[in-house]
RNA sequence: GCCGCGUUCGUCUAGCGGUUUAGGACGCCGCCCUCUCAAGGCGGAGAUCACGGGUUCAAAUCCCGUACGCGGUACCA
């Protein structure tokens, strides 16, 4: 195929939420994989609602998903000149028209149709206003808005992903290009920039779909070709309705805060909808790029499982370097830990972790002793009997060396046998009283990273309190 | 209401008329490993392919209905 060009057009009202992320994604993948181009254009046509702050979170996400865009940022808020050319151009030629009906009496209108238990349509009145009377009327300062003129024939939409969508004749009515007070609207600046831009391939959710034949009749009014349609199956929240704050987190600045890698992201959301066959899963953006087509998508709604993206997200976990994973962890608040154990103790947590945010609190135990402990483990653990082997662990490992795992395992081993105990019985109340947990990396790797100060001071303020003696400061 | 689209294990999906006793992944269960928990390895349960009619020698795969779900129905996008 010849380079196509796409593109990804979120509207600044919200920030980027996981659908329009996929969206993005899969016109991204499609370009790449074509060497094609991928644009980036900001629908801010909606004066009352669009905000800048948003259109930078939107501009963050892409960047940290790895989407970079070839062309743009384009705002439509910058290209009136453009609308308002197409717009005198349509009405010049008789495919557009002027509709002088106020908002009050569009309002009787529908009203009076919904009493008659028929859905409102405008009756595309005005078109039997002449052109003179037109120009009249306008002229005189009277307000109106711009309506296409749809042609009154059945229109067929071939979807890549949807297949073949069919609308009768006259399901659609003469809709609104401009507003009176001069704004244009959504499908007609959509459209005019599709145009303008040479986009050969729209790739966007299925709740477009009813629209594309407004853009079919668009682009032909506008007397461009159409491009090819690829409508994606909606991402719907754990309970099958719509993806919301209510399913946790829906924003992508929400998983890049709760820990989430951009690669598994991207790996996750590209495998909503679209497979590459051979039971193949995890991918990287490059892999995935060459991999893409857009007959693999699938038509139907699929369901965001968070549970998968968070295993998807520990793999990727896994493979990254600790050097690299202590510099990723800084905004999750790791700094207080001694730069020289960090990595050690990322090496024994990472596979323990699914997200940043769980390997961040995890880390806190070699940042500061534990202030709280395992309920349960305090209630089955927390007894004298305990605090007199933590005491004898203690003065076993005061003297020890080397200070390193294995003599660690080996001196607790003997002292086990020699107490007549498994070394569970030892090893368990010695991790209630490192880690403040029952389940750690092997205790002797993680005492080898905590050193012998911090161990010994942990164990016999454990055992203190366990034996009821004053904790020691 | 009307219009449109969708419907394979709980979830994401493979499958595009016969090679299917419907494959993989997440999750779940068990075993191994083991000082605990993960990771990893191995194994298991789990889908009458929404339902009902057709077409065909043969259908999860093609066609038509029904149900359910989702979307649209704005001087929002």
């Amino acid at each position: 195929m010849t380079a196509p060009r796409v593109r990804f057009a979120p509207s600044p009202t919200g920030s980027l939420h996981v659908g329009g992320a996929r969206t993005a994604l899969y016109n991204w993948l499609f370009a790449r994989r074509h060497g094609g181009t991928f644009l980036l254009r900001i629908e801010d046509t909606d004066v009352e609602r669009s905000r800048r702050d948003l259109t930078d979170q939107i501009l963050h996400a892409m960047r940290w998903l790895g989407l970079d865009w070839d062309e743009g940022p384009f705002f439509q808020s910058e290209r009136s000149a453009l609308y308002r050319e197409a717009a005198d151009r349509l009405l010049a030629e008789g495919s557009a028209y002027r509709a002088f009906e106020t908002p009050e009496e569009l309002d009787a209108m529908k009203r009076a149709a919904e009493a008659t238990g028929n859905a409102f349509r405008y009756d595309g009145r005005a078109r039997a206003l002449s052109r003179v009377e037109s120009d009249r009327r306008a002229a005189a300062g009277e307000k109106f808005v711009l309506r296409l003129a749809m042609p009154d024939e059945p229109f067929v939409v071939d979807d890549v992903v949807q297949g073949r969508a069919e609308f009768p004749a006259g399901a659609l009515d003469d809709f609104v290009l401009v507003r009176s007070d001069g704004h244009p609207l959504y499908h007609f600046t959509a459209c005019v920039d599709d145009v303008a831009m040479g986009i050969t391939h729209v790739i966007r959710g299925v709740d477009h779909l009813p629209n594309t034949p407004k853009h079919v009749a668009l682009f032909r009014a506008l007397g461009a070709s159409q491009p090819v349609f690829a409508h994606l199956g909606m991402i719907l929240g754990a309970d099958g309705k719509k993806l919301s704050k209510r399913h946790g987190a829906a924003g992508v600045e929400e998983f890049q805060a709760q820990g989430y890698l951009p690669d598994a992201l991207d790996n996750f959301l590209a495998l909503l909808g679209w497979s590459p066959g051979e039971d193949k899963e995890r991918m990287t953006l490059g892999e995935m790029a060459s991999l893409f087509s857009l007959e693999r998508i699938g038509p139907s709604p699929s369901r965001f499982d968070h549970e998968k993206l968070a295993w998807l997200n520990g793999q990727y976990l896994q493979e990254i370097p600790a050097a690299t994973l202590a510099g990723m962890l800084e905004p999750f608040q790791v700094s207080h830990i001694d730069a020289g154990l960090l990595d050690r103790a990322i090496a024994l947590h990472r596979s323990r972790a699914r997200t940043l945010v769980e390997l961040a609190h995890a880390l806190a135990i070699y940042g500061e002793d534990p202030k709280e402990f395992e309920a349960s483990g305090l209630k089955k653990l927390g007894k004298p009997e305990s605090a007199v082997l933590l005491r004898a662990l203690a003065e076993r490992l005061s003297l020890l060396e080397p200070f390193s795992h294995a003599a660690l395992e080996e001196a607790a081993r003997a002292l086990a046998a020699e107490r007549g105990v498994k070394l569970g019985d030892l090893a368990q109340p010695a991790r209630l009283a490192l880690t403040g947990v029952l389940a750690s990396p092997p205790l002797f790797e993680v005492i080898e990273v905590l050193g012998r100060e911090t161990t010994l001071r942990r164990l016999v303020a454990f055992a203190d309190r366990m034996s009821g003696a004053p904790v020691a400061h």
